[in-house]
DNA sequence: CTTTCTGCAAACGATTTGCAGCAGC
DNA sequence: GCTGCTGCAAATCGTTTGCAGAAAG
């Protein structure tokens, strides 16, 4: 799939632009098998803060970037879906990290079975649901 | 169940005391059907926030609060499982806020099948599992 | 060319910490 | 009475915002 392609597909639906630093991101988001913190995202590599706040909420919006909650107290930021492989995630909580894990086919079978009866019985507007695996990466031991 | 009483020995257990402060949060949180973030904890309640900071911290580690990722950046916390029905959240991807959902057997069974297969599948040290889910809360509408 | 984005610097708000005095056990 | 907790105030850190100049389409 072509990322930035499809990329600037997104943010031209909702008429912004994919500039350089927009990119920035997503090559930085791309080469990294977690989701990371803006202050992650910006580190070494020049990236003002301000600008990185700003664009990955654009991206957030266009649907480029999903935002994921660790154990802590700071966003995250991956690619979307399309972009990436369909997973979940491992958070520790020692550290807060969050780490991809790959979803298995049973996994999911049973994961949709539950989001079903979630929305049968709840009847609230759910939009999405999100399934978090809690303990230790492999740094914490 | 002794709330108070359970909440003593808790601490007790990590050589902490319950103090008068301690107290003053275990009953806020008590009082509320939703997981509070510290500035809503201390809000009109007259608890200084670094007291709040720090003894949210010391009852999370003694095992009477737990702390909650909501879609915003900041934890919420709320009583500890023995101490409150069982349930799941409803996270507000408009504001933030985070509402408690009973649970119901048929989504805890499907729910518990999910989480062997993890478990199974991973086989990485799972501790727990964390299923939220997002949609908009009635004052978002 | 026009409109939007960028980057700096300053503002902001939540969280953390040092320290002297108070309180639980 | 000893040790740990409290509360204030100041420091810290992530995040947001105003604004003048740069860049995308």
């Amino acid at each position: 799939m072509d990322l930035h392609g499809e990329a600037q597909r997104r943010l031209g639906d909702i008429s912004q632009r994919y500039t350089t630093g927009r990119r920035a991101i997503v090559e930085a988001l791309a080469e990294t098998p977690r989701p990371l913190t803006v202050p992650e995202l910006v580190a070494g590599r020049g990236i003002p803060s301000s600008s990185a706040y700003r664009n990955v909420l654009v991206l957030v919006d266009a649907g480029v970037l999903h935002r994921v909650a660790g154990a802590d107290d700071h966003a995250r930021f991956e690619l979307a879906e399309p972009f990436g492989e369909h997973h979940h995630h491992l958070i520790c909580d020692s550290c807060g990290t969050v780490v991809d894990i790959d979803a298995s086919r049973p996994l999911e079978q049973a994961l949709d079975a539950a989001a079903k009866i979630i929305a049968a019985d709840t009847g609230l507007e759910i939009r999405s649901h999100r399934i978090d695996l809690l303990g230790r990466c492999t740094d914490c031991v």
